[in-house]
DNA sequence: AATATAGATTGACAGTCATCTATATAGATG
DNA sequence: CATCTATATAGATGACTGTCAATCTATATT
């Protein structure tokens, strides 16, 4: 799977979506966000996955414990995505507005 | 569902991030999106309709046909969304940066 | 009226996901 | 070594998704 359809689906989540806004808060070990959830610790290390592999999140290791931080790259990319996707759609639509003005300027010469 | 996971989950499946991109370059009846996809009809009706309800495009009607429009609301709505996040998660590395540079200049008094 | 075309809807099936419980591993600490 | 804590892994289950074939509805054309 492509690193952008990681992401989505990642986010697609509400969960994962709510361990993101977390981590942008701070870094956090597991039992940390397992506290913050009502679901239990695997279920929490199964989302944890996902994030890590859409590249959302980078874990360390501290003795036991592998506190998780957010990682703003694939955020950004995201992002940038919907620009360039915006960016083809503004440019249709104002060729379209180009195509209508051509139109107009016609019928008045008429 | 909330606006936002819709369009996570719409933009989640790679043929309507297609559909979506196929869109963006201008207005397409069902058909001719069919006719891009290898896809039956009823698989792109049903994509439709998921990009529809996340608000992501919107259908007239002309004739028999329903042609599809790119709808930029649902994608500005998430490129903010992941601009607030971001915002976040910098602000709260700034102030990270800020502790330690105060650490820093304790040090230097001592 | 009869037929053709554009789409929507339904039913079925395989695959994936979110979740749980139970168990295993790794490191810290007594 | 024995045990505690933090996390990972395995397996089960119910819900949902993507897909197709078949069928239905609405409009256009002859």
């Amino acid at each position: 799977m492509q690193q952008l359809e990681r992401t989505l689906t990642a986010l697609a989540d509400p969960t994962r979506r709510k361990i993101v806004h977390r981590l942008a808060k701070g870094t956090a070990t597991v039992s940390e966000l397992v506290d913050c959830f009502e679901l239990t610790q695997p279920t929490i290390s199964s989302h944890l996955k996902y994030l890590e592999s859409a590249g959302l999140i980078s874990r360390t290791r501290v003795a036991q414990t592998r506190p998780c931080t957010l990682e703003p790259r694939g955020l950004e990319a995201l992002q940038s995505w919907i620009g360039e996707l915006r960016s083809i759609y503004e440019a249709n639509y104002a060729r379209l507005d180009g195509v209508l003005k051509r139109l107009v300027e016609e019928e008045k010469r008429q």
